[in-house]
RNA sequence: GCACCCGUAGCUCAGCUGGAUAGAGUGUCGCCCUCCGAAGGCGAAGGUCACAGGUUCGAAUCCUGUCGGGUGCGCCA
């Protein structure tokens, strides 16, 4: 359906051999039905699109199954049992494949060679951190849109999962093959900088030995003082006497400048760095908005009417208005929306527009905007504005982000600004480390609210999903510790070259197996612009190096250290190493950092 | 009233953009350290995938409707 949905099927085939196993599989299989059809058993020019070569639910069923007998059954007129028998013959002739087996309704359960699998590991470790990487975004280029907090205050924890969110996500969408912009928007064009400004010029009063008045609606927060502090600097007294109209324009782009300052620096705790900043205010004043509006004026989509009352909840001063709409009704949206207040100003959507128009002008071939979930109400007209402006031809995706509720002593944390338990992004990051922080903000998709226990996510345990993974990459790290002392040689050009052959045991194969899923899961979770999928599968790859370190304990030829037989334990520790690479390759897309040890 | 998101084991959640007998963690019960890190592992038990229809070889997944929860609904961004 879009765009890069058909990207993703043509990737595969005609190519020499990729990383993803599964792709080079389905390639064999299609080139056997094309030589099927070479031979008269099977129609020419038969759709192949809807045939998969994927991993099977149970692994009883072997190492990977196809349902092209099933899919081409119809179209082919044949039953899919015989087309699965005579597929199943050509297939094995492919030195890949172990064995073949039709299966239920016409399943083609294929089982691989060991040395498939152990030349993945060969693999893995000759790739290093670039094992997985994909082309599937041939090198589009892909905008996303994340953060983009008012700059009015220091970064609260409520921006602290989109911003991890976006940043994973932009990472992912890099390692698949997308040219990727970071970006953030900010809001400095709206009434809120100029409470801001109002705000910054009470702390400047203070900052001169007045009182200063902080009025209902002012922002109280107690970070507004160095930004008083700053102006008295800059202006000494000459501001104090002088009505809002001298003033309040200079204070605030004083303000906002030291807000992104400050949002900058939380970001960067956060390990966070974006490629682009985006003002709404520049918008203003440079023609942008008019000529995002004309453009769709000239599609006939602006138009000024008069807006039904919203059923069952008609507010109290509702009254019919004529003005300014956007048919987004006529790209998906349920009702038109404003662009102009009554005042005859824009309404926010109308410089989110501008903006969004300005994004595909810059050739971005797809967008991303991260979301807060109380915005999903403007998905549907932020998609049509955008499907209107670009003709079509750049699709939006918009990610919403659910709440995080916080946790502390077993209860529910209360946000109060009032109170003074507003927890900012640095207090998260200070208690808790970068590491931890961003980890816990993708094990959850990113639809679903997240429970964020200021206790939990330090315990260090298997609950703690965090340092599960960190503990099996430790744990690598200290078996390579254990080789260095015992005089075997394991740098990763030696492991490789390994004799891998004796990587035969059933146990060690099946974590080989789940290395082979790699490549694909980060296809798959770029595909669905889903960063969760990669924290979900570390945690499940450590937990198949937690399995196999633990049958050593039972099966002694099963320990990556083979005492007095060096060629074996360098085997076994490539094994290891392979799945410390992909864990570090997975944790540098999430931003965190593996460490070598535990404390 | 309308739109969007969600509903899966007692609890918290995954589930490959339609595949075979639906999976983890936690909790309960029972095992495993003379052994590379037990900060771990193995096993048992636990299910009408909210409900009802539909689409097809095949549905937790797609469509329609119902129920339940969340979010939002002109001059706030």
């Amino acid at each position: 359906m879009t765009p890069r949905a058909s990207v993703i099927n043509r990737s595969p085939a005609g190519k020499g051999p990729t990383m993803n196993l599964f792709n080079d599989l389905r390639a064999l299989v299609i080139d056997c039905l094309d030589a099927m059809a070479a031979a008269g058993e099977l129609p020419a020019g038969l759709d192949t699109s809807n045939v998969a070569v994927e991993p099977p639910r149970d692994a009883a069923h072997g190492d990977m199954a196809t349902n092209a007998a099933m899919v081409l059954a119809k179209p082919a007129g044949q039953k899919p049992r015989d087309i699965a028998e005579k597929l199943a013959a050509r297939l094995a002739a492919d030195p890949r494949i172990a064995t073949a087996e039709v299966a239920g309704p016409g399943f083609l359960n294929l089982r691989l060679a060991p040395a498939v699998w152990q030349g993945l590991v060969a693999t893995v470790l000759g790739q290093g951190a670039d094992f997985g990487r994909s082309d599937i975004g041939q090198r589009q280029k892909v905008n996303v849109e994340f953060v983009s907090a008012n700059p009015t205050g220091p970064m609260h924890v409520g921006h602290v999962r989109g911003a991890v969110v976006g940043d994973a996500l932009a990472s992912l969408l890099d390692f698949a093959g997308w040219d990727v912009t970071r970006e953030y928007y900010i809001n400095d064009g709206g009434a809120q900088v100029d409470v801001l400004a109002r705000s910054a010029y009470e702390r400047y009063r203070e900052a001169n030995g007045l009182e200063p008045e902080i009025r209902e609606g002012l922002y109280p927060g107690d970070y507004l003082i160095p930004v008083g502090a700053a102006l008295k600097e800059k202006y000494g007294a000459s501001l104090l006497d002088k009505g809002e109209e001298h003033w309040l324009a200079e204070i605030r782009e004083f303000a906002t400048d030291m807000m992104m300052d400050m949002i900058r620096e939380d970001l960067a705790a956060l390990g966070v760095t974006m490629d682009v900043f985006s003002s709404e205010k520049a918008l203003y004043g440079t023609g942008k908005i008019e000529a995002a509006l004309d453009r769709l004026k000239g599609m006939g989509l602006i138009y000024e009417g008069v807006l039904e009352p919203p059923k069952g909840k008609t507010p109290e001063d509702w009254e019919p208005r004529e003005q300014t709409l956007f048919r987004s009704t006529a790209h998906g949206d349920d009702v038109d929306r404003p662009v102009m207040k009554s005042d005859g100003s824009w309404t926010y959507f109308a410089p989110d527009i501008a903006y969004h128009f300005d994004k595909v002008e810059r050739g971005f071939d797809q967008l991303i905007d991260i979301f807060g979930a109380d915005h999903g109400g403007y998905v549907k007209r932020m998609k049509a504005a955008v499907a209107a402006l670009s003709g079509g031809r750049v699709p939006l995706d918009i990610k919403l982000i659910q709440l995080v509720k916080l946790w502390k002593n077993g209860e529910p944390f209360k946000m109060s600004k009032r109170a003074g338990t507003y927890v900012t992004l640095r207090d998260v990051v200070e208690q808790v480390g970068r590491d931890v922080t961003r980890f816990v903000m993708l094990t959850r998709k990113n639809d679903a609210p997240l429970d964020f226990d200021f206790d939990k996510v330090l315990e260090q345990s298997k609950d703690n999903p965090v340092f599960y993974v960190q503990y099996a990459h430790a744990r690598v790290c200290s078996v390579l510790r254990k080789a260095a002392e015992a005089g075997i040689a394991a740098d990763d050009a030696t492991l490789a070259a390994a004799d891998l052959t004796k990587l035969d045991h059933e146990a060690e194969i099946a974590v080989a197996k789940k290395l082979a899923e790699w490549p694909r899961l980060i296809e798959i979770a770029a595909r669905t612009n889903e960063p969760h999928r990669v924290a979900f599968y570390l945690y499940e790859l450590a937990s198949d190096l937690h399995a196999l370190w633990n049958r050593g304990n039972e099966l002694p030829e099963l320990r990556f250290l083979q005492e007095g037989d060096a060629a074996t334990s360098q085997a076994k520790i490539a094994l290891a190493r392979s799945v410390a690479v992909v864990i570090s390759a997975g944790l540098g897309i999430l931003g965190v950092t593996p460490v070598e040890e535990m404390r």
